[in-house]
RNA sequence: GCGGGAAUAGCUCAAUUGGCAGAGCAUUAGCCUUCCAAGCUAAGGGUCGCGGGUUCGACUCCCGUUUCCCGCUCCA
């Protein structure tokens, strides 16, 4: 050992784990903020090269599990923008256009329709900088925290991004962009299950960017106002809907488990009554252990048939399921029409990009040979942006470069996302792909010529290995695959 | 929306009382025949978040504003 050998001193060490993810997600490349360059824009993020390619993988292995991989589900893309009737109707327009109002005493925020009503002009007590004060109650309910009638104007919060159809502003082309995906395949029910000739239970699995004015922002981007969701509404039998929410609970529980997650991070909370919303009659949250506490990931809730009827009722158009062969109780023959239940998994896409960063991040301290620890993200093979990297020993000697830009074309034509690097020494290329997530990389050196070997060197344990060189795609294509 | 903190090179951070803007790492180009961030040489990179004000002079003081973080609040 030289102890003249100087150590990195970065600061990260003591900084908490979130800035040390979003300090790493900027240097690397994973998130950047909307529009940096002009200040920046509240709440919006922009995906970098290794972000963008993560949020595709984790989107792309949700479709395969919960569309290719079953007979029972089947995925659409519909508008972002749709009828504003379908809103009105889902409960959206009125449920997200709350009347709220600050208290100018205590500084409370609150809905003017869940404060204590009292009647107006009633003479209430309350307390003003310690002083117990008389007021007059004008607006029929006073502050639920402090009970003061010293009130701002109550402010409509419309929670949904409104727009115009047409180039022209006016009330009567008033559109808004959606802030759940989830309409879109209720609203398609009918035609998604007769053109597939499909018969619940099944469902429709949809992909997409959604829009909320959130209240407060938060958490990088976890809570932000843009942001891309992983919806499937499955369609059964009102009696078999507790059955299958209890299905697709362990279902996407265990996805994230086989993708990685440590389980340690990972807990299902059934909600409680109180807290349910509007549409649903039973709800789990599977939720993760953030750096700022246990949080929602995923939300798996009975809907029953709330959206169904609703539509039904807004449209006139009938949106019952017609099973030829379940014998109707009321005539006591074969042949039924009834409004299926749903039970819909909701994940946040974006907000998986981010738990998934957040549990795949680790810092190693430092060790005989690398004086500065390392930082690792321990990705699943599937997620990882970078498959693979192939880096010759030796920059100088073509032999080697010429024969790994070769390798890396090999892997790209078998759809593998391989990365040439032959800049600064091996040690520190592989520190850098542990940073970006990359399992796996491949060294072609002088050896390679004599036998036709590489060396295989993997992320999580940085152990090497002899390999032919004509087998790395074949091997490095199971390694993902088996993963 | 409220309260608190912050913003200086790509990243992490310095800059005395208001007096010519710096370091480490990163980047680029070389040297080194190199399996875990080695070393050496050189170079590029900043309207100090943005806009005003005070001042002979502002990264520094004041006001406004944007963004981020923490805590409330909100979360159909």
């Amino acid at each position: 050992m030289n102890e003249t050998k100087k150590t990195r001193k970065t600061g990260t060490e003591e900084l908490p784990l979130m800035q040390k993810i979003v300090a790493l997600c900027k240097r690397r490349g994973f998130v950047f903020q909307s529009s940096e360059i002009y200040g920046g824009l509240k709440s919006a993020y922009d995906y970098g090269p290794l972000g963008a390619e993560l949020k595709r993988n984790i989107m792309a292995e949700w479709w395969r599990t919960m569309v290719h991989e079953r007979e029972d589900v089947v995925g659409i893309d519909a508008s972002i923008i749709m009828s504003p009737k379908v809103w009105e109707a889902s409960g959206h327009v009125s449920g997200f256009a709350d009347p709220l109002v600050d208290c100018l005493v205590c500084r409370a925020r609150f809905r003017a329709d869940k404060a204590p009503q009292v009647s107006p002009g009633e003479t209430v007590e309350y307390r003003k900088e310690g002083k117990t004060i008389k007021g007059v109650a004008e607006r029929g309910y006073v502050c639920p925290e402090c009970g003061a009638v010293e009130l701002s104007e109550e402010r409509q919060f419309n929670l949904m991004f409104k727009t115009n159809l047409g180039p022209i502003d006016s009330d009567d082309n008033t559109v808004y962009l959606r802030p759940e995906t989830a309409q879109a395949m209720f609203v398609n029910f009918l035609n998604v299950q007769q053109t597939y000739r499909l018969k619940p239970p099944f469902g429709i699995a949809q992909q997409g960017k959604s829009f909320r004015n959130e209240i407060t922002v938060e958490h990088f981007i976890f809570r932000s106002c843009e942001f891309e969701q992983m919806e499937m509404e499955y369609f059964c039998p009102p009696e078999e809907a507790p059955q299958w929410l209890d299905y697709w609970k362990d279902e996407r529980f265990d996805w994230y488990i086989r993708l990685g997650v440590k389980k340690e991070n990972l807990r299902l909370r059934p909600h409680d009554p109180d807290e349910l919303a509007h549409y649903a009659d039973a709800c789990y949250d599977i939720e993760y252990r953030y750096p700022w506490g246990w949080d929602e990931l995923e939300g798996i809730a009975n809907r029953t048939d709330y959206d169904l009827a609703q539509h039904q009722a807004a449209s006139g158009k009938k949106l019952t399921y017609f099973d030829p062969q379940r014998v109707n109780p009321d005539t006591g023959k074969p042949g039924m029409h009834y409004l299926p239940y749903v039970v819909e998994p909701a994940a946040g896409a974006t907000r998986a990009v981010l738990m998934f960063l957040v549990d795949a991040y680790e810092e190693e301290p430092p060790s005989e040979g690398r004086p500065d620890g390392r930082v690792v993200l321990r990705l699943h093979p599937r997620l990882a942006p970078i498959k693979v990297a192939v880096l010759p020993l030796v920059k100088k000697d073509e032999w080697l470069t010429g024969k790994s830009r070769e390798l890396v074309k090999a892997f790209w034509r078998n759809s593998i996302n391989a990365f040439y690097d032959e800049k600064d020494a091996i040690g520190r290329r592989y520190a850098r792909q542990d940073e970006a997530g990359t399992p796996f990389c491949i060294t072609v050196d002088a050896q390679t010529r004599e036998d036709g070997t590489v060396t295989l060197r993997t992320r999580d344990d940085m152990q090497q290995e002899r390999i032919p060189l004509e087998d790395a795609v074949d091997i490095i294509n199971r390694k993902i695959r088996d993963s």
